[in-house]
DNA sequence: TAGGCGCCGTATCATATGTTACGGATTTTA
DNA sequence: TAAAATCCGTAACATATGATACGGCGCCTA
């Protein structure tokens, strides 16, 4: 059916009158990136005159030029976010349980570390790591328990780490004690809650430091975070899939813990002690 | 040198003004594709002016906007002749941050599904489908947030479920409540906490069915429980892991999902109107 | 607190780009 | 062989698109 543009041309290819063909099989030859180019640029690499190359893309269906390149980018698109697995056939236990999941999670999460640069990280890892002020998490509806996860860890290792629950009128309360030493990091996946953006705004006015752990499309309280972290999401099932995000908290809980080595070392067995 | 946008924008991220971050970060979670479209598509996705996007542009040192687009372009022409380059840029990252961390945790959880059957996994799902018993979600010191975060999402697609939380005393009052139709899903990994097994311990007495989620030792619940799943947990780190944990709990969720179908739908469309 | 500086959006402009009309060339059909 | 239809490029056109000037705003410094 609808499948790629590729194989919509190979079919209908020899129908096509001749300079059209040429159009056709340069773009196939270069396939997609000279149809992302511009009508003047891509009648040339093929050797014909750009109303050759309108007509051509007008006999494939499309109504204009530029919703072709829309449809290619899209294909584009939908080819970068799956890798490896894509290209490859289902491996035979297409409808099973396991299956699915795990590849697309695996998917994921090298998507995912693939828009993710060390040093990123360590600027983050860097801020979490400043024991003079206070380090607050928070996150939304479903992604809350990724805030605990993290606060759980970081509470262990370093003083002062407060894990936002309860009523929003609760954190609100807290603002009054947030500064700009201090540090607030945000989870917040779609649908974003709108709460969680007036709290992350309230708290960039006060001069406090987000960070904010969000997925592709990036929650609108990108707009007020220091730094932000994006994580691949989508997955074929109705729900959205934390689990990037879930693995750059507990690499950026490694990455705090390696920076703080020696000192936090002895915090923790101090804390065995007191068990 | 030069290398690829994608690095050069990391390095300056840091310097650069805040709207000129923000698509900056934009094209870094959509890369590449958002900046192939035009500079008015870019702003509105990024939230910022088109000349916003013009002057990141220009400070990443292209004279224009096209002359940017083609060296995107270029990139990923280079990008698709060669799949293999995809796996990853530097490889050399022995020390990194990212790659110890993500290559562990990938490890991590293929190992943990190939010791997973979906008929395991149907069966653990068929009886969480089951809506006329209660279900009671706990977690001990760090995974308790992997059960807040099931609990969130089968809170959606069916009736009584329950995540206990707060102190010890509380949750044992509950155990008044539960019976033989119960379902009780414990995640507990190393060092196992007593109060967990205690309370698992007379749950069972009390015909509840334990579904118990694990890392490779096996908490000593397993010995009440009717299912146990184990995850692998190892890392090269401080810390465990409970990545595959958490894995393991999307993937129930999705399973529960799947079987509760057409019910599950109906009650989340009901859900979505009472917002 | 006042002054200076850099950031960033609004509005305007120039032009690159897609689009269309038209006529000559080529092939097909009668 | 003549007529018709199709093909295809040249050239003019409209507009979408990138570029720029300008002014307000916030932030830092003195």
């Amino acid at each position: 059916m609808a499948s790629s543009i590729a194989e919509l041309i190979s079919e209908r290819i020899d129908t096509l009158p001749a300079s059209e063909r040429r159009a056709a099989q340069t773009l196939i030859a270069n396939y997609p990136l000279i149809g992302l180019k511009t009508v003047a640029d891509f009648s040339q690499q093929a050797g014909v005159s750009s109303p050759t190359i309108l007509r051509f893309v007008a006999r494939l269906g499309f109504h204009n030029y530029p919703e072709f390149q829309s449809a290619l980018q899209d294909e584009l698109a939908a080819q970068l976010q799956s890798p490896a697995s894509r290209t490859f056939a289902p491996a035979a236990s297409g409808d099973g349980i396991v299956s699915p999941t795990l590849e697309a999670t695996l998917d994921n999460l090298r998507e995912t570390f693939r828009h993710i640069s060390d040093r990123q990280l360590a600027g983050i890892a860097a801020k979490l790591s400043d024991r003079r002020g206070h380090m607050y998490l928070i996150g939304g509806r479903f992604t809350d328990p990724l805030a605990r996860y993290m606060a759980a860890h970081m509470a262990i290792i370093r003083p002062n780490v407060f894990h936002l629950s309860g009523q929003e009128s609760i954190w609100r309360d807290r603002l009054i004690d947030m500064g700009k030493h201090d540090v607030l990091l945000i989870f917040d996946i779609r649908r974003y809650q709108e709460s969680l953006v007036r709290f992350a705004e309230k708290a960039h006015h006060r001069g406090v430091q987000i960070v904010l752990v969000t997925d592709q499309w990036l929650s609108p309280i990108a707009r007020f975070a220091r730094h932000v972290v994006a994580g691949r999401t989508a997955m074929p099932s109705a729900w959205d899939s934390s689990a990037s995000l879930f693995v750059i908290a507990e690499t950026l809980i490694d990455a705090v813990t390696r920076q703080l080595d020696t000192e936090g070392a002895r915090r923790i067995r101090e804390m065995e002690e007191l068990r």
